[in-house]
DNA sequence: TATTAACACGAAACCGTTTTCGTAACTTTT
DNA sequence: AAAAGTTACGAAAACGGTTTCGTGTTAATA
């Protein structure tokens, strides 16, 4: 049990003043080699590291960025924090993550908490909850202090802040694509209530794209669930009462959940009736069949959030200047279809 | 943009002392009810919060744990991170979140990053690349310095703190247990090489099963991959040239390409060959068939190794003194079994 | 030799709190 | 009315660093 050692123990140690020593660790101009080869070698030895909380008082500067999503035992946002601590620890900086647990009070908490002193910046994802109720008063007073923020995946207009998206119109224009380019025509969606930005996003661009393929929409082919349960009996009835060939599901669970279903009901997929899903997780590579999807780039959109945050945080803000960069969705195509 | 408050400026502005100020924020007797009243709504008005890092300074606790797994994109990790927020939280504390990425190097940066004071206590699991390195000095230095610290499920006895595990060896019982309750005579190990801990004692546990039911120990049955990743190759050869009836994989991924290679081969899950998996995740759930699986229990780890770092963290530590808590795992029966 | 410049270091303020201790102004006791 | 005790507050040190500025000593210049 040694304790740690401080500025204040080698100047004692060595005789000369605090601020030599800090100097002298920092191997500034205006210590002699002598004294700075002597106190670096006595620093050496009692492996002597600076207290990053006095450091961050004095500086101003925590190095830490505070990360809120809404959960954690999921896919797509342990991807996201692959990415974000990906770039950040590059650049020098830890990763505080906090989840919301998709509640509003949670995400308010985390947010005071880490917003009085622990963190430079902000990157969140909003909580369900917080959609819901529309809510915003926690992050706007956190970015009217002046602290940065990036908003990813889930986010809103309601805050101005730079943000990082995918195309989500675009992802489900892609796979209505795939559909109907390998001769499909009665193509159904299940998707969530629209409170949630991206089920939103994605059913419009699923409708744009039967548009543009000139197929007539039919609200009685959208299947949608009040929340990301998998309500089975829902599906159940969906799949007994339309006539589908083809299923785009807005994440993997959906999907998995009905291409078991249709499996019971003697159907071939992918001939009599195609799947793809949304977020290209786990699930999809190994699902059976393996489930063709569309890939969201977590990863990188971690990347490039930690990206403009560290940016933000790093620049003496001159003008108020945000921005949202827009990820491309990919077609990852698997046995699910044609 | 309203820069935050300090105590300083609610003194200056009420023409009061900071610790007159200090002390009416946290109701001290000493200050008369006028003057509290007075300050305590000025506070309140402009939103006052008292700066972490000056908090943690100056009391030498930061209410910060620290956490360090191998993997963010991993489910059994992540509901482990759960059961410590879940935890923590409750108390009061901040969850820090690491990712040594499996990799020695990253795990020593981080963990000496996080000891100079962001942090009150660790809670880590080992990375594969520190296991076969069998180094633990940068574990030593920071128990050494007093900083409290519970290892879980990949842990080592060469250091001296407190763990918290499941019963691998049990768990690996169980599942051979099932299979010969269930008829099952030809069974097979697919495991990883000896240096990862879970993989040893899973395969311990898988032997001394057989040996209690009298069923002789065949070398060739047991797979042994080298990492974590799939072979695709080695399972090809291994389910061509042995004959078996049951299938126990350390994991779930294993399990499920298993489950697909046998599909392919023509024959029927669970009547000619079953399986079972360890780690009940998102795959077991969700493949198909369905897979039986030994449930590790991550968010009651997380929870245990929440609680008893915090105690760490509380008591003024009289006696240095050491528990392991072992959990016992639980078969979750599924489709891929009899 | 007197003046100036360069060098090497220390004192002290500061970041935002907490907490101990001292004390002026009252109030109570005898 | 003097002594003692309360009450309500402020000064200052401390946590562990960073940084500005001042200064004594030596070396270079006039």
């Amino acid at each position: 049990m040694k304790p740690k050692i401080t500025l204040k123990d080698i100047a004692r140690e060595l005789e000369v003043s605090i601020s030599t020593v800090s100097k002298a660790l920092k191997n500034s101009e205006e210590i002699s080699r002598d004294t700075k080869d002597k106190i670096q070698a006595f620093a050496k030895l009692y492996n002597y590291k600076p207290n990053n909380i006095a450091v961050s008082l004095k500086n101003r500067r925590t190095k830490n960025i505070g990360v809120i999503i809404p959960d954690i035992v999921h896919h797509f946002f342990t991807t996201v924090i692959r990415g974000i601590e990906k770039y950040a620890n590059a650049k020098g900086y830890n990763v505080l993550v906090c989840v919301s647990n998709e509640g509003y009070e949670r995400e308010v908490i985390n947010m005071e908490l880490l917003a009085n002193g622990s963190i430079d910046g902000f990157i969140m994802s909003l909580s369900t909850e917080t959609q819901q109720k529309n809510d915003y008063n926690h992050i706007k007073e956190v970015t009217d202090q002046g602290i940065p923020m990036v908003m990813f995946d889930r986010v809103t207009d309601r805050i101005n802040c730079d943000k990082v998206v995918i195309d989500d119109a675009q992802g489900a224009f892609l796979a209505v694509k795939k559909f109907v380019e390998s001769g499909k025509k009665k193509i159904a969606l299940i998707t969530t209530d629209d409170y949630l930005s991206v089920g939103k996003d994605r059913t419009e661009g699923y409708k744009k794209a039967l548009s543009h393929y000139n197929i007539p929409l039919e609200e009685s082919l959208i299947l949608k669930l009040p929340s990301m349960e998998v309500e089975a009996s829902a599906f159940d009835t969906f799949f007994k009462t339309q006539e589908v060939d083809a299923v785009l599901c807005v994440n993997e669970i959906f999907a998995i959940h009905a291409m078991r279903l249709v499996h019971g009901m003697n159907k071939r997929i992918p001939e009599d009736i195609s799947f793809i899903g949304f977020t290209d997780g786990l699930l999809s590579k190994f699902a059976m069949p393996s489930l063709t999807a569309i890939a969201q780039h977590g990863e990188l959109m971690g990347e490039e959030a930690a990206r403009m945050l560290i940016e933000k945080v790093e620049t003496e803000n001159e003008e108020e200047t945000f921005s949202t960069t827009v990820l491309e969705p990919t077609l990852i195509e698997r046995a699910s279809t044609l």
